[in-house]
DNA sequence: TATCCTTACGTCAACGTTGACGTAGAACAG
DNA sequence: CTGTTCTACGTCAACGTTGACGTAAGGATA
């Protein structure tokens, strides 16, 4: 900079200046700045003008997520991207894998880094951490998981009340005996879906037999693996209901295998790009990742605009997309 | 940080150090600052320290890829995180639409922010303006297409030779009337696997009809369109290529409507996660998402480690993986 | 003509941090 | 006891930029 102010032969303020817009230039001077700059490979230095300006803006937003490659955090990504991309916010994203450590690690290092947001789809149960960040001023907004210890903005989706929809849906479809598969248990959504499909029997007056209900089915082959087994059982459940997107794609080769993705119901969580083109298409429950995103980068956009209220929680309701594996009804005994 | 070493009693230096882990700090100093920061909530501050240094590594790396929430760009992004990850490297990501002028807006960007590295899926198809930055010191790794008008490492994979596999595949499965359907063909990747269709025709002796080769097919439903369109026709095709996942699954809805998906055959570009479960099962192209990131992630911690050999240019090799939709055979006529 | 305002600059210091260098005291050798 | 080396600090300036403030020239106003 000083460089082009002594190639321009003004100041460096003046050189500050021109690179800002600022008024206070004359024309002249401001295309022999330009022109200079340009000699020169000036490259204006944010991190130092972050440092001097007093509200000191880095323009960048933190985005923990469970995994950028999966298409629910991917989605979410870039709606948020597309959200904030009009206030001039750039979005450093990090996957998790449900590493409570890593997320710790990121938000220290974001935090170092001056990020003027984070949100966050935490990996840990505790936020308690993050209570003295919230408090020197930096917004953060809860997605998909609600805060606990610590008091902010969240957008999730009414995961009990998503999983009841599947279980009443099938309930409706003479199914008694539903299975259900989940996630992590102390990841919050199962927690909720378990709950929900645990009220939702209830509910009809169902007994609900433990033995088919699922908890901790980390992977695609190991849900694979769970429905096979569910299926050999003595009395085997007719209907499913699986917990999340990869789960679903486990049972569907499961069913597959066995021969039953006709004779079995299946109502899946996580809608995906090609649901209505396997067979039998498939029934699922669908957030909206759009809307997510859209909400949480409102959220965000409106703690920058100097919001102090109360924190909000938004809570969206996912909707049952009917498209044939949740409408097979129970085989006749 | 003055105010830590107030409380500690010590100088700004010796916080310093102790907050950097240096040596020359005793352990009960080093005790003394540690409590003074945490009772002051005193976060490093990572912009100064960049400014300071000498070597002044920002720790970001910027990512531009075509479409965060399309399936490749989030593996890619995810594959790139890990390997980066490692070397202590934040990835800052965003998504270009294959505009470019947001490419040279978050370019600019990333250059005043002082990216380390920029990992880049062009949107445009001259890139003499980063010529300047890569003289500066910049590494860029361009993935997915190859640079043009600037001498960068890249990452690609053989368009050509993926789309003469498809299409050689469908010909020795009997097919003659072989149509494609293609992105907009000043995509470079786009541009390739038309060329790959049309040598693999040529190769075999085919004449290769005009009005089965479509370029600029934008997205899904107007794929379901044209190969509505061309079945149609009163010499239809028997077999389709299409250039990109999204142009699949149009195409998928298409012959599905028609009734035709178990007569006629399919090859799509692109692989994705329930590929096997649609019926038939969909035969495709696939490129080893995981590997071009990491690929991308090594040359440029390659080049972050001072390594100033000519640039590297790797392409990966695609496969063809049969799954049956490619392998229905020319309908006798 | 004296006064005031405006415009277009320049000067200086500071943002938070760290590299270069200085120093005081302890430890040790001869 | 002197000289040397080492450890544990402190001092100072600088990284690139900009806010606060100063100033000189020109124009408008009374």
């Amino acid at each position: 900079m000083k460089d082009v102010a002594l190639l321009a032969g003004v100041s460096a303020k003046t050189v500050s200046r021109v690179v800002n817009g600022e008024p206070g230039a004359s024309t002249e001077v401001r295309e022999r700045v330009l022109q200079a700059a340009q000699r020169l490979d000036y490259r204006h230095n944010l991190g130092a003008s972050t440092l001097r300006r007093k509200d000191s803006r880095s323009g960048i937003v933190g985005a923990l997520l469970q995994d950028v490659g999966n298409s629910f955090s991917a989605g979410l990504l870039r709606a948020l991207e597309d959200s904030l991309r009009s206030a001039g916010l750039s979005v450093l994203a990090a996957s998790l894998d449900e590493e409570p450590d890593r997320e710790r690690g990121i938000v220290a290092d974001l935090v170092a880094r001056r990020a003027d947001g984070l949100v966050l789809m935490p990996a840990s149960n505790r936020h308690e951490y993050l209570v003295s960040e919230q408090r020197a001023g930096l917004p953060i907004v809860f997605v998909d998981r609600r805060p606990h210890g610590v008091d902010c903005d969240s957008v999730t989706v009414d995961n009990r009340r998503g999983a009841g929809l599947a279980t009443e849906h099938l309930i409706s479809g003479g199914h008694r005996r539903i299975a259900m598969l989940s996630d992590l248990e102390e990841i919050e959504t199962a927690h909720e879906r378990i709950a929900g499909y645990r009220a939702a029997l209830h509910a009809a007056g169902l007994p609900g037999d433990p033995a088919l209900l699922v908890p901790s089915v980390r992977g695609e082959l190991e849900a694979t693996q769970v429905v096979t087994r569910l299926l050999a059982l003595p009395d085997p459940p007719t209907a499913f209901v699986t917990g999340r997107n990869i789960l679903t794609i486990g049972a569907v080769r499961a069913l597959r295998s066995a021969g039953l993705s006709h004779q079995v119901a299946l109502v899946g969580f996580d809608d995906f790009p090609m649901a209505d083109l396997v067979e039998p298409a498939l029934t699922v429950i669908r957030q909206d990742v759009q809307r997510i995103g859209a909400e949480v980068g409102r959220l965000l956009l409106t703690r920058l605009a100097g919001d102090t209220a109360p924190p909000k929680h938004v809570v969206l309701e996912p909707t049952l997309v009917q498209r044939g594996s949740g409408e097979i009804r129970r085989r006749p005994v």
